[in-house]
DNA sequence: ACCTGAACACCGTTCAAGT
DNA sequence: ACCTGAACACCGTTCAAGT
C-alpha cells in the first residue's frame, strides 16, 4: 500500500517497480515466450491468444504493451540487433582486431544465428514491414551493420583490406555470412555442428582472401612492413551507408 | 460431346486436352495468382479465399488441384528452382564457360531473384516446411544447386578455381549471392537498380578473387601454363552433397 | 470428375465494461 | 492504469450435396 501511495517519480523507475495487476513484466514475458514459441514450432505457431492463455492473462492484455503483433515481433528483432551487435564488438576486440579478430567477428556472427534463431529469423525473415518499420529497429539495425563497418576500415587502415568502398565491402561480407547463417540454421547443412563450424571456417577464411589487400604482390613488389599503413584508404567514402 | 466420349488414354493427355467446369486451367492460374499477389501485396496477402473469387471459382475449388496452401506455395518453389537452374545453366554456357561464365552466372542468379521476387521468397522464405517437403522440390532445388557446383569443378579443371571440397566452395558462394539476392529484393539497398548492379558485380569479383586458384603464385613459381589443368582437385567430394 | 455452400475451429483486433 | 469478455471480420480446411 506505502509503495502504490508513493509511486516513483520517472516512467522509467515505476516501469521498474510496478506491481501490475497479474504479471510481473507482462512485456518481458511476452518477448520471451515469443522467442521460444518461435524456436519450438516456427513464426506462424506464435499466437496472441495462445500467448495470452500461456502467459495466464487475457488474450487482449498483450495490447497494453504493444501496438499489435508486429510491434511484438518488431521488439523481438530489435533485442536480436542489440545482442547482435554486442558480440560482434566483443569478437573482435576479443581477438585483438586484425586478422584474428574479423576472423572471431565471423565465427560469432554465425555463433549468434544458431544460438538465437528466433531472433534471428524475425530480424532477417522480412515479418516486420519494412515501410512502416519502427524507427529503433532501423536505428539498431545499422548500429550493428556499423560494427562490421567499422572492423573493416580499421583493417584497411592495417592494410589488411582492400581500398574499395568499406559500404560496399560491408555489404559483401554480410550477404555472405547472412547466408552462411540461413543455411546453419534452416537445417539445409547435414545436421550438427561440425557442419555448421567447417563450414563457417571455410567461408570466413574464402571472404578475407576475397577482400585482402594484395599483399603478396604488394609486399614483394614495394617492399612495404606489414605494419605500414596503406594510405590509398578512403574512410569517408564509409561513414555514409547507401540506404 | 464427342471428346467427352473419346477421353485420351493417360492422365497426363487427358489433363492437357480436358475441358474443365468453369476455368481452363485452374492450376495454372492458381499458380500465376500466387505470384501476382506475393509480388504487389507480400506473401500474408495471399488467402485461398481471395484466390478463389479473384479467379471465379469458389474458395474451396484449389483443393482439387493441390492438397493445401503450403503445396500451391511448394508448385510455386519447384517452378522457381526449375526457372534458376535454366537460367544459370544458360549464362554459364552463353558467357563460355570460364571466368566470363561464372561471372555471367552470377549476374544471372542476381537478375532471376530481382525479376521473380515472388518465386525467390518462396523459395527461399522457409514457407515450405522443410520436414515434409515435396520430394520433387528437393529434387529440382538440388539440380539447380548442382549447376553451380558444376561450373565450380569445371573451373577447378581448368585451374581457376582453388582445389576445395566443390560442395564447400558451392555453399560458401550459393550462401554469398543469395544474401546480395536478399539485400536487392527486400530493398535494403538504395532503390534503383543501378545499386544492384554495382553490388553484385563487386561481390561477384571479390568471391572470384576469394576461391581462385592462387595462379599469380603458382604461375610465377611453377611456371604452369594457365591452360593446364591443377590435378589435385577432387570432383567426387561434390557429386553427393551433404544434405 | 469437378465444383459448391454451409460449417468448424481457428486468427488479430476493437471496444465498452469492469476493478 | 491495467485488464476482461464479447463481438467483428477475417482465415484454412472439411464434407455432404449438387451437376
Amino acid at each position: 500500500m506505502l509503495e502504490r501511495s508513493m509511486p516513483p517519480a520517472t516512467p522509467a523507475a515505476r516501469a521498474r517497480t510496478r506491481k501490475p495487476y497479474h504479471h510481473g513484466d507482462l512485456r518481458r514475458a511476452l518477448i520471451d515466450h515469443a522467442v521460444t514459441t518461435i524456436r519450438r514450432h516456427g513464426v506462424d505457431a506464435l499466437t496472441l491468444r495462445s500467448a495470452g492463455s500461456e502467459l495466464g492473462v487475457s488474450r487482449t492484455a498483450l495490447y497494453r504493451h504493444f501496438a499489435d503483433k508486429a510491434a511484438l515481433l518488431a521488439a523481438v528483432a530489435i533485442e536480436g540487433f542489440r545482442m547482435l551487435r554486442v558480440e560482434l564488438v566483443a569478437a573482435w576486440e576479443a581477438g585483438g582486431q586484425g586478422r584474428p579478430g574479423f576472423e572471431r567477428m565471423g565465427a560469432a556472427y554465425i555463433r549468434f544465428a544458431v544460438r538465437n534463431p528466433s531472433h534471428y529469423r524475425v530480424m532477417f525473415g522480412g515479418f516486420v514491414d519494412q515501410r512502416c518499420a519502427d524507427p529503433e529497429l532501423t536505428r539498431v539495425a545499422a548500429e550493428a551493420f556499423q560494427a562490421l563497418v567499422d572492423a573493416l576500415q580499421e583493417q584497411q587502415r592495417a592494410g589488411l583490406v582492400r581500398a574499395d568502398d568499406p559500404g560496399q565491402l560491408a555489404l559483401f561480407v554480410w550477404a555472405a555470412v547472412h547466408g552462411v547463417a540461413m543455411l546453419a540454421i534452416d537445417g539445409q547443412l547435414a545436421a550438427g555442428a561440425k557442419n555448421v563450424d567447417t563450414l563457417t571456417a571455410f567461408a570466413i577464411e574464402r571472404l578475407r582472401t576475397g577482400i585482402a589487400a594484395d599483399q603478396s604482390r604488394d609486399a614483394t613488389r614495394r617492399g612495404r612492413p606489414s605494419g605500414r599503413p596503406d594510405r590509398r584508404v578512403t574512410p569517408n567514402a564509409a561513414s555514409r551507408r547507401s540506404t
